[in-house]
DNA sequence: ATGAAGGCGATGTGATCACAAAATGCGGTT
DNA sequence: AACCGCATTTTGTGATCACATCGCCTTCAT
């Protein structure tokens, strides 16, 4: 063995262009409505228009972006309807998830997700938003993980995606040193093994954020 | 006035090649693990590599495609644990959006319901299994459009988009003169307006079929 | 006859260019 | 001072090209 210690040896340009961005837009550091250039995003990540536009292409077919008809990009401005649906949806899928996680989850894994809790908290204290936002998708997915079903994973990053931008919105004007509320009931079903509690409380800690956004 | 009657003057080049391959691949007209070139599919739709990368690129974030690690792009084998996951999605999501079209049902929309059931009856005598999956898949999209919520909907084609190539496989091996048995079923109970009735008939509808190719 | 090695063709990737359409800003008019 | 029209600039689109890589097939040696 020599060289190459790197995992990835070349990540493609446009997966760097594509991962950048995604990541962005997941944890709310983009405003919804903001415009996006192909080449201004080329410029930012150092590559040409061609990946910019397959990873821009990419994030659109995910929701992440919207399309003006003329082509101009933006990251999308959800009306209140579609707010509802993906929190619905966050609803359907992630309670099932977090079903098919509890038969597997052990105390290495609550420990974790104990851990990730403390890490929102100080994050709460420092008003990091972003953080909050980063480490409380950490949360879920370390949770979802354990379900071994990585197309319902998928398809729930896939609606936290499309929720990014406004999640920042919502940080924005939640009130402060609120703690994760609902976290420490999908901890306790977990312990207790209680299945119509862990369901309860998903649905609870998915659907109390939005609720706030649609009023 | 003078010209252009067309409803839509001009779509673009990756856009009319993104619709052609995504009904091609949801209708299972593509058999699983069949393999494309960007070359190829730039020569079928008369168009230059790039519309034909951008569109492969989309598909392949809607998961219609995958991407071995070379590029190669084709059409995905799925696993039986994958497909079992989809079947689940499929259950969940569907039963909300029939759920949700539930009260908007008006006599109009069930006639038209029980119209594309003969027309699918039709097609099995035909032994037509592409025209099959088609208004099978009109059959359902018909009843969901009732329920106003295009995210969900959304959702619902993408998981319907994964599962195309394998549908294929699925009719190829069911037995034939099986009239849509749980479409009668969906259409009782929404003349009825029974909303538990419903979820179980389309719940029922949408895993039978996938059970058969998972054993 | 069989297996390995080398070369040739096919294929994906990224950059660049020409073009059309849209947006922006400037200047003139009322 | 406000508004309309035109020109300039910005931006997306699609085609083409150069290049690296992968796969396949031929060919040669054992």
């Amino acid at each position: 063995m020599l060289i190459n210690t790197r995992p990835d040896p070349s990540p493609s340009a446009h997966d760097r262009t594509y991962r950048g961005l995604r990541t962005r837009i997941m944890h709310g550091e983009i405003e919804p409505g903001f415009s996006l250039t192909l080449r201004g995003i080329g410029k930012e990540f150092g590559v040409s228009m061609t990946p910019a536009r397959e990873a821009v292409r990419r994030l659109v077919a995910e929701g992440a972006l919207s399309l003006s008809s003329s082509g101009r990009v933006a990251t999308p401005d959800l009306s209140n309807e579609r707010i509802e649906e993906l929190a619905a949806l966050r609803s359907l899928i992630e309670v099932e998830l977090a079903s098919r996680a509890l038969p597997r989850a052990h105390m290495a894994l609550i420990d974790r997700l104990q851990a990730i809790n403390g890490t929102i908290s100080s994050m709460v204290e420092n008003h990091d938003s972003v953080g909050y936002i980063r480490t409380n998708l950490e949360f879920h997915r370390t949770l979802y993980l354990r379900a071994q079903a990585p197309a319902m994973l998928a398809m729930a990053e896939t609606v936290w995606l499309q929720l990014g931008p406004t999640m920042r919105k919502l940080y924005g004007k939640m009130r402060r040193n609120e703690a994760p509320h609902f976290h420490r009931h999908i901890i306790a079903a977990l312990k207790a093994g209680d299945e119509p509690g862990l369901r309860l409380a998903v649905r609870s800690d998915v659907t109390q954020g939005l609720r706030m956004l649609t009023t």
